[in-house]
DNA sequence: TTGCGTGCAAAGGTTTTGCATGGCA
DNA sequence: TGCCATGCAAAACCTTTGCACGCAA
């Protein structure tokens, strides 16, 4: 994986943006003077199989949003539907409740990719 | 909204496989010699403003879901990712933790739209 | 120097739209 | 009869691909 400037100009996108997530239609809009846009394809591509970014969805499509450095295999996302953002659960009572699902209904939950969606505090105001 | 035939053949696939989802792409497949694509889409779009059907998403892509008749408003849907089947997660530890969620966290659950995936007891054998 | 990254243009795939016709209520 | 639903074809839209060249290591 080479560092290139264009790889450098999509990563800094999403570190200057780190919980919000983006379609590739944003982000070909916000560099088309900059790179052509089968090259933001192909890197979104490379950046999500080297678990830089990753793949998720909003109420209707497919969004990339930054990969955090913390375990998110291990915690429920929140994600706002008014703001966008994304907060990582940290809280024993989400690990009791996949465990609950998991001994009661024999269901392993995955929460790397279960987004749990709503309204956060700021929006709800 | 008429009655009609194509309408009729739209929702049989559904009632037929309440637990399952599906892409446009495989409704256009399953009826193509039955009913033109772009007929399918409208219907699509108008069984979903009718809250008949609704969307969700897959792994990776849209697809369009049976919309049961008992309250998906006040429950987690579980959804495996090997079969594809969606289970209602009547449970109330699951709605403790929503109100915990609201009350220490501050975010207010959508159930509705957030869907829990993983694997069901089925696949995990 | 090697091989990945890039731009361009074209192709591929999915979804939407315009228009004339058909069918339900 | 009035209006929604449909089929067809074209357009619009999004994403991928082939190829020749550029650039990082």
């Amino acid at each position: 994986m080479y560092n290139t400037k264009n790889k450098r100009q999509l990563i800094d996108i999403f570190e200057q943006n780190k919980n919000l997530s983006f379609t590739a239609i944003e982000l070909i809009q916000q560099l088309e003077e900059k790179m052509n846009r089968a090259t933001i394809y192909r890197q979104l591509n490379t950046l999500e199989k080297n678990a830089v970014i990753r793949k998720n969805f909003n109420d209707t499509t497919k969004v990339y949003e930054y990969q955090y450095s913390d375990n998110c295999n291990e915690h429920f996302h929140l994600k706002c539907t008014k703001c966008g953002k994304i907060f990582h659960l940290q809280c024993s009572l989400a690990n009791e409740f996949a465990n609950h699902i998991y001994d009661h209904h024999g269901f392993k939950v995955n929460y790397y990719s279960s987004t749990i969606l709503g309204v956060c505090k700021e929006c709800s105001k």
